[in-house]
DNA sequence: CATCGTAAAGAACGAGCGTTCTGTTGTCAA
DNA sequence: TTGACAACAGAACGCTCGTTCTTTACGATG
């Protein structure tokens, strides 16, 4: 009768248990399967709750269906909970440390998917830049860079990650690691691409 | 009756002509509908045509299927060579780009979505581990760690990032710079996580 | 002109799917 | 004790899906 659904998404508990389900399995698959099988990813044994279930996360925005009635994630699917406080922080933390706001990575690192690239890192001249050996850099590609932007430059044929500088009225490329030389190319210098961001994955 | 399938994955221009309408289809809806659906997609009017050509996709690496039969992308679905003309001879860099929006860098990085926190790091105590003020730290929430790993502690009700490690049979908390001292907690040590990932945005 | 292979169309079918409806259980308030 | 409601379980049904099989169009080959 009273035609609000009460259904909170995240206030209540068990769907979000329902959806860091679906979330994870997502992960491993890249699809949502059908509600029967739906049913042993939730520990459930019936259809109509499953869909009960979805309706209730599509009306919380985490859920959308194409034209064909498929199930899809929105963006708020993929988005991370930020935790309010930083690491060391002066503040002393209550455990809702989860409660902040929501970001998907890819967004936060790419704004012109077209012209971004990743490259990774190979060697450690940047090393006192805090960029390592095995990194991924996340490249957006254009020719021109200011003074002080780590660029991806083309020197003799090759990928070189460095900060551009310029030195009596030339632009040289200085490594961050002092076992290396600076590089002063002569003539032109081809730029590649200005690093925007930089990933790293630790191994379990 | 010669059972080789001569079907060719890319060299054929029709397959990779259906594979990038798929592509593009993937990027717009995050799902692979269904035979009859490709139908239009792909300009024909044969399902099983379409489940041929599937197959063939299949065979040449860009699509899989679950256990329940689902077709999904593989890695190869989504990966993008860079363009040859600017691919320095000498260094064989399979650089991949981002192709679709999504999820290239959350699933490189984020294994099981729903323990996964983004933790913004503050202070440099672990700059000697190339982890910056302001860097964002990718954690996964669990409460065991091993000696060597970096995680995220919870000492004195703060949040602290250090590299976890052993020192007379005590567990103690080492940063990663010379400044700060060694953490050696009495009792318990309280563990959020663990440092899987580390993300670093560029001012532009 | 016959044959063959490729690229597709189309029909036929049973299994499984999503949907809806009804039934069951547990909890809590009155 | 009763009633109401939330949280499921289970059945029933029509329709769509994937699969397989047969047929067609057509260019190349010989």
């Amino acid at each position: 009768m009273t035609d609000f659904d009460s259904a909170t998404p995240e206030s209540n508990p068990k769907d979000a248990e329902y959806l860091s389900r679906l979330q994870d399995y997502y992960a491993d698959w890249k699809s949502i399967p059908s509600y029967a099988s739906l049913c042993e990813v939730f520990g459930i044994a019936s259809k109509s709750w499953v869909k009960a279930i979805l309706d209730r996360l599509e009306k919380a925005g985490y859920l959308e269906r194409t034209p064909d009635g498929m199930w899809i994630p929105t963006k708020q699917f993929f988005a991370r909970p930020l935790a309010e406080s930083s690491v060391p922080a002066g503040m002393p933390i209550t455990v809702s440390a989860t409660q902040g706001e929501h970001f998907v990575i890819d967004e936060m690192l790419i704004d012109t998917p077209s012209k971004t690239t990743l490259i990774p890192v190979k060697g450690d001249s940047m090393i006192d830049a805090g960029i390592h050996d095995g990194d991924v850099a996340v490249v957006e590609k254009r020719m021109n860079a200011n003074i002080g932007d780590i660029v991806v430059a083309i020197v003799d044929n090759e990928f070189t990650l460095k900060t551009l500088d310029k030195e009596r009225g030339q632009f040289i490329l200085r490594p961050a690691n002092q076992a290396y030389p600076v590089i002063r190319p002569q003539g032109s210098l081809e730029i590649f691409g200005v690093l925007t961001g930089l990933i790293r994955k630790y191994r379990r």
